[in-house]
DNA sequence: TTTACCGTACATCAGCACAG
DNA sequence: CTGTGCTGATGTACGGTAAA
């Protein structure tokens, strides 16, 4: 393992011909030595932690263990298998399939460090190995949750210019005037087909009303947004804080208001994590940051009330299933990385043929968009949706950029 | 023991002044 | 006008600490 020199160019260009991961101001270019074990313990520590960090954004940010998602690998996928899908999988192991291969990319030579046969029997080496993933998981995790925690109180509303009533200080550690307990917090909490007005909060935080991660809350639409029971595709995912808040943790918290490509500075996290393009799982990471930043939640928790980031997670992860969504995706790639953007790095369609046990919110949504297909098969073409800037399936929506 | 949070160190860039 | 060097601003990584 070796240095490199720090720049910019000779880390992009490095990293085109060869892994390279960046290890706290330092970067380090893997060159397969790692797999010998032989040398500094505490150094390959700081390696693994580092990509946990990058793991957390483009994987999975804790809701499972990184030692289930390795013991999974290497159990069920023996390394010579050409055929990885003898058996069916159940979604959860297919979730944790799809979270080894993004592992085995974040980390070069990781996949054969775990099927070396010499170290098929180092379990305690494993879970080491494993923790020190973890522990950037953590870390990364929690520094985008401390950097959201402030940053989204301008935000909130879509006309910043608008004061926030009743106001939330910006330096107020407490969370508790947010959530169920502030109007706009808990208009954009209210899942898009429930009527947002005091007596659902009130009911919400009584327990008379159930909040799930099945229902897509207000925050992930477009402002303005109607619910249609045929059609909860148009506008998802467009809501102003999921855009905001995917630029502050991926460009930089200075980016959150820019308009598209701007980043400021070439160490946002997109760069040093070598993405050049958004993924399902990264959006799902910042639509669970969000949810949780507008809670009430005081710590990071996997439930708030009835409500489970996890599952939530995995139903963000779940709408872009088969290639769905791509529109969506091109929006956030524009709004990312303008139109120079390059079309490489951990870009892979990593999701597996999903099978049955879909949450019922991708099922509803799945269903909608047959329907959706079998309209627009139908000899006279409906009208477009009206007003809400629902992208089209043929091309990326500037115009829906905030100012 | 694990996790979340906080403060500090460090890397990088933009803007500016100045010399040639 | 261009190149160089300095300085402040920005953003992330990491170590330390407290709490659960």
């Amino acid at each position: 393992m070796s240095l490199v020199a720090p720049t910019r160019e000779d880390a992009l260009a490095a990293a085109q011909s060869q892994p390279i991961v960046q290890v706290g101001k330092k970067w380090r270019c893997t060159d397969g030595d790692e797999s010998s074990g032989n040398s500094e313990d505490d150094s390959d520590e700081d390696v693994y932690r580092s990509c946990g960090r990058a793991f957390a954004r483009l994987g999975d940010p804790g809701f499972v263990k990184i030692f289930q998602i390795v013991e999974q690998a290497i159990n069920m996928i023996p390394e010579d298998s050409e055929d990885e899908n003898d058996r069916e999988l159940t979604e959860r192991e297919t979730r944790m399939a799809e979270s080894w291969a993004v592992l085995t990319k974040i980390i070069p030579g990781f996949k054969a460090l775990m099927f070396d046969p010499a170290n098929a029997t180092r379990r305690l080496w494993r879970r080491k190995l494993c923790k020190s993933i973890n522990a950037g998981v953590c870390d990364a995790r929690s520094d985008d949750t401390a950097g959201l925690k402030f940053k989204i109180l301008n935000w909130l509303l879509e006309d910043i210019t608008v004061k926030l009533l009743p106001p939330i200080p910006n330096d107020e550690e407490i969370k508790s005037l947010r959530g169920w307990n502030h109007p706009v917090t808990a208009r954009l909490l209210t899942p898009l087909d429930y009527l947002a007005d005091d007596n659902t909060y009130a009911s919400v935080k009584a327990g008379r009303v159930k909040v799930t991660a099945e229902m897509w809350p207000r925050f992930l639409y477009a402002e303005g947004r109607e619910y249609k029971p045929d059609d909860e595709e148009s506008g998802l995912f467009m809501g102003h804080l999921m855009i905001r808040a995917t630029k502050h943790i991926f460009m930089g918290p200075s980016s959150a208001l820019k308009g598209p490509g701007y980043c400021r500075g070439t160490h946002c996290n997109a760069r040093r994590i070598n993405m050049n393009v958004i993924t399902p799982r990264a959006l799902a990471y910042v639509a669970v940051q969000v949810r949780f930043a507008i809670s009430d939640a005081e710590k990071w928790a996997t439930v708030d009330r009835q409500f489970s980031l996890a599952k939530f997670y995995w139903n963000v992860v779940a709408f872009f299933d088969d290639g769905e969504g791509q529109d969506v995706l091109d929006f956030y790639n524009h709004e990312l990385f303008g139109e120079t953007r390059q079309l490489q790095g951990l870009s892979d369609d990593l999701s597996d043929d999903p099978d049955s046990n879909r949450p019922s919110a991708s099922e509803r949504m799945k269903a909608q968009r047959a329907q959706k297909r079998a309209r627009l098969a139908a000899p006279t073409t409906p009208a477009a949706p009206t007003g809400m800037a629902a992208p089209s399936t043929a091309a990326p929506v500037p115009g829906m950029s905030v100012a």
